[in-house]
RNA sequence: GCGGGCGUAGUUCAAUGGUAGAACACCAGCCUUCCAAGCUGGAUACGAGGGUUCGAUUCCCUUCGCCCGCUCCA
């Protein structure tokens, strides 16, 4: 099925109706941007998140893991550039109502121009508003020029760490969990006594207030972010860019993330941040388009020298072999978890036809049997069954997520499960007590087969490998 | 924050200045021995406040929300 507006619309009905995402603070009339992850929802962000944890952490042999606060020093923040470049000087062009960045479009009208010797970083906003207002710069929407004045908008939240706000000290909740790596980089390769090269990761919540959120999960204000910042050793980082990149790659590949669906964008030199060495955008098509969902960069030593200079803290790392100092080289794989549980979700999104004339058909979540909510599911053939059904179902319930369900028809209960993703549906039949066996049903392929009940928990287990 | 659109069961849609209907979904019962059955019954809605009126879900005002646009880069 291709990823249409229709797709999307359909995906968030799902994902309303059956308990994976609900609107945030419904009962009051919602809160703008917010969605809550239901019973459904969270478990399949959470073996997302685990699938993640598995691959970069558990199984790696160069990571190790952290949970860092999401409250830190307002410093951190100062380093890393945020509280300059996170205050976007904004105006409103009062003729059309369409909005620009201040320093974007003097920069834009000096390109145009050919005004070279400015420099728009060093302009402070009275600066820029009198410059554009001094040359007319006109409104690149309607041609006019005439602004409003310049307001700030801070893209970190902010609040108050001390009961009184008045002497309350000004903190902001983190924006990108990367900083709660860096900071502790000393710590972790002293503890861990780990050599160059080797990586932290973690996932955890970050928060921006955007200016534009929008399309359902996809962008907003309080994300989950899964990040990787892997330390070594300068000139070697390039290697490991693309190491990383690839390793990236394979995971999504291998929760079965069609391959159509995605595509690896590498930024041109002159798109490349500041810090930045290179990049690759790992780029989704969503059914508004294509987004992003997980930046791989090479930050180079930015972000520790930032902290180096801004705290005064040696951050180097000494290499024995060498016997020298440096400061490691930095590869971020960043990825967001709601973005990339969406794309999961949209990508296995399935209206298979069963009856053409009878306008019959089914809706299927082929998800990857590691990431599905529910991964079996135990339907007894007859109520009459339900004691002994429901016997079985509390022993699996103990290796895995399950539901049990009695209500209305096997074909009727199959389609529920369908519908939810759920791999496996294990029936409970009249044979069942006699043969000690049960017929496992499968999602995809809707094949059956008679598994010894004894044996079940070990032969699902298996199939949610990847 | 600005412009535009919109608020009726869980969902999709009706109707009405005077008791708000349906379909699907849901729940209960009967039936049902492996792929959306059927039958019977049931619960559930006019976002909030104010005004006009004998009477407002309907008309007016306010408010609160939501959706779409304003480049945000996980």
């Amino acid at each position: 099925m291709k990823n249409t507006e229709k797709s999307m619309e359909k995906l968030v009905a799902l994902c309303k109706g059956r308990g994976f995402v609900y609107a945030g603070s419904e009962i009051y009339g919602g809160l703008a941007n917010s969605w809550d992850y239901g019973p459904l929802g969270v478990e399949l962000k959470n073996n997302v998140k685990r699938a993640w944890w598995k691959k970069f952490v558990q199984e790696s042999p160069y990571n190790v893991g952290l949970d860092s606060a999401i409250l830190m020093n307002p410093q951190a923040w100062v380093a890393s550039g945020h509280v300059a470049t996170f205050n976007d000087p904004l105006i409103d062009c009062k003729s059309c109502k369409m909005r620009h960045r201040a320093d974007k479009l003097v920069e834009d009208w000096n390109a145009e121009n050919g005004v070279k010797d400015v420099t728009v970083e060093a302009m402070d906003n009275d600066a820029l508003i009198a410059y554009i207002r001094e040359r007319q710069i006109p409104c690149p929407g309607c041609g006019k020029s005439d602004f409003t004045d310049i307001r700030k908008f801070n893209l970190m939240f902010k609040t108050f760490q001390g009961v009184n706000e008045d002497t309350a000290a000004t903190v902001y909740l983190r924006p990108e969990t990367a900083q709660g790596i860096f900071v502790n980089f000393k710590n972790i390769q002293r503890t861990t006594r780990r050599k160059v090269p080797f990586g932290v990761g973690q996932i955890g919540k970050s928060f921006r207030n955007e200016i534009t959120p929008g399309n359902f999960i996809f962008r907003i204000r309080e994300f989950e972010q899964m990040e990787l910042e892997f330390f070594c050793e300068p000139g070697t980082d390039l290697e490991w860019f693309k190491y990383w990149r690839s390793f990236c790659h394979n995971w999504l590949l291998s929760l079965g993330l069609t391959g159509e669906n995605l595509r690896l964008r590498d930024h041109e030199p002159e798109e490349l941040s500041h810090y930045s060495n290179a990049t690759t955008d790992f780029e989704f098509l969503f059914p508004f388009g294509w987004g992003e969902l997980w930046g791989v960069a090479d930050r180079t030593d930015f972000d520790l020298k930032a902290h180096q200079i801004t705290s005064g803290q040696d951050m180097t790392y000494f290499d024995q072999e060498k016997n020298e100092h440096y400061l490691p080289y930095v590869i971020e794989p960043s990825l967001g978890a709601d973005r990339v549980t969406l794309a999961f979700l949209i990508d296995a999104y399935d209206e298979e036809v069963v009856d053409a004339e009878k306008k019959d058909s089914r809706v299927v979540l082929r998800l990857h049997p590691a990431l599905a909510p529910i991964k079996c599911a135990v339907l007894p053939l007859s109520k009459k069954l339900g004691e002994r059904a429901q016997e079985l179902f509390h022993s699996l319930q103990k290796s895995f997520m399950c539901e049990y369900d009695e209500s209305g028809s096997i074909g009727k209960r199959y389609r529920r499960q369908d519908e939810i993703g759920t791999p496996f549906c294990v029936t409970y039949d009249f044979d069942s007590e006699n043969d000690g066996c049960i017929t496992v049903r499968e999602r995809d392929s809707m094949a059956q087969e008679r598994v010894e009940i004894a044996g079940l928990a070990e032969y699902i287990g298996k199939r949610l490998e990847f």
